[in-house]
DNA sequence: TTGGTATGTTAGTAATTACTTACTTATCAA
DNA sequence: TTGATAAGTAAGTAATTACTAACATACCAA
């Protein structure tokens, strides 16, 4: 982005099509750190070395601007972490399919902060469009881990137990670790995320295990 | 409030030290629906029926009432609900203990849903004071519940896991449902609190036990 | 080279916002 | 009743904010 900086200051343009997403990136950003009304025009301008008023040759409002910025991310978020699960889910290893998981989960949380944040502001804000960020944030995951859990259930080795509670149980322990990662890190209780995942797929398994 | 509001129109005043805590209740509600930038110091004066000026009688400045709201919630929120916990606690009735707890949490979030949303608003606008407010928020509940885990570990009734992590674990799985609960609640696996609750104990216990 | 167009800017507008100042008035002790 | 004082207000200030309109210019096809 720096680059690109430098190159549109010396005249050079962009594409109307890079320049929205350029555009749309910058206000990510900006908006998971200050929320919208925290987060003024101005300052996604010079973030993206434009005048507010290219702003608004793209996006109508500010307001248009944040609820495509939340689109964007929903349709982001919807391609997770699959790959590596369905291995491990077609071998029936439990361990490695929630350790995988939790793992995946906070590593992503990690690398990209702001699909969490924009989550919490954007359903703080009663955004009409947080319902749907938050469905669609882990969708994909949790209709996976209740066909797994339904499944090892009739293979005897869970316990009776509805698997949307369940599902809701394990993903809840894992957001709120990322969460308070995310915004009250140095309050964490001590261990990386390798040993968390770790200690709280094994409540988890063991909880629901059949012995 | 709206007797309040009415008779302070009518010309009564108030004491300044009634004032005082009128305008930081106000002001804890709507900071909690708008978080800092969201909302004005106009319509928490209209919520409180006073002019702006006398806000400012008050408080400084608008930070300076946004920092003094956090730490009246946080004063607030050291006294929780350990009263019940400790008699189940002394009887070593394991069941009790979680599930209660699971439940109580939930109950106050449900309650007073302002807690949670300035911890939140607060944490994501990297206040300088969302870190103490975030401790203050579970730090006895954690510290019981450490203890309480340590002990059944010595009484071979839990398995050996450090009593942190486990804190941890149980801690998010609830508090991560508050926050859903709070933000989203129609997205919600259906099943009411003490449904969830009785779940998230039961996952918990077994997962933690020795057998 | 020229003209059209898409990208980009500057300068502004109107409304909003946190805060201040000067004045008003209710209350209460003497 | 009077005077002091604390509570209260209206009107204003200066800065900020989202957004607009008019103009400038890079780019590219003919």
């Amino acid at each position: 982005m720096k680059g690109e900086s430098s190159s549109v200051r010396s005249g050079a343009r962009m594409s109307g099509e890079d320049r929205r997403l350029q555009i749309l990136r910058v206000a990510v950003d900006l908006f998971s750190r200050k929320g919208f009304r925290g987060t003024t025009t101005k300052e996604i301008a010079e973030q993206a070395s434009v005048s507010e008023a290219i702003i608004f040759r793209h996006f109508a409002t500010k307001r248009d601007l944040y609820s495509a910025i939340i689109d964007y991310k929903a349709a982001e978020s919807a391609e997770l972490i699959l790959k590596t699960l369905k291995n491990a889910a077609r071998r029936k290893d439990d361990r490695a399919v929630f350790q995988g998981l939790a793992t995946d989960i906070l590593k992503i949380h990690d690398q990209d902060p702001t699909l969490f944040r924009l989550l919490l502001y954007s359903g703080l804000e009663c955004h009409e469009l947080s319902a749907m960020l938050f469905e669609r944030y882990a969708k994909k995951v949790r209709a996976f881990l209740e066909r797994y859990i339904r499944q090892r259930m009739a293979d005897g080795t869970f316990r009776r137990i509805d698997p949307k509670i369940a599902t809701h149980a394990f993903f809840s322990m894992i957001s709120y670790h990322a969460l308070a990662a995310n915004l009250f890190r140095s309050l964490l209780p001590h261990g990386n995320c390798a040993d968390v995942a770790d200690a709280f797929a094994s409540i988890f398994l063991k909880g629901i295990s059949r012995l």
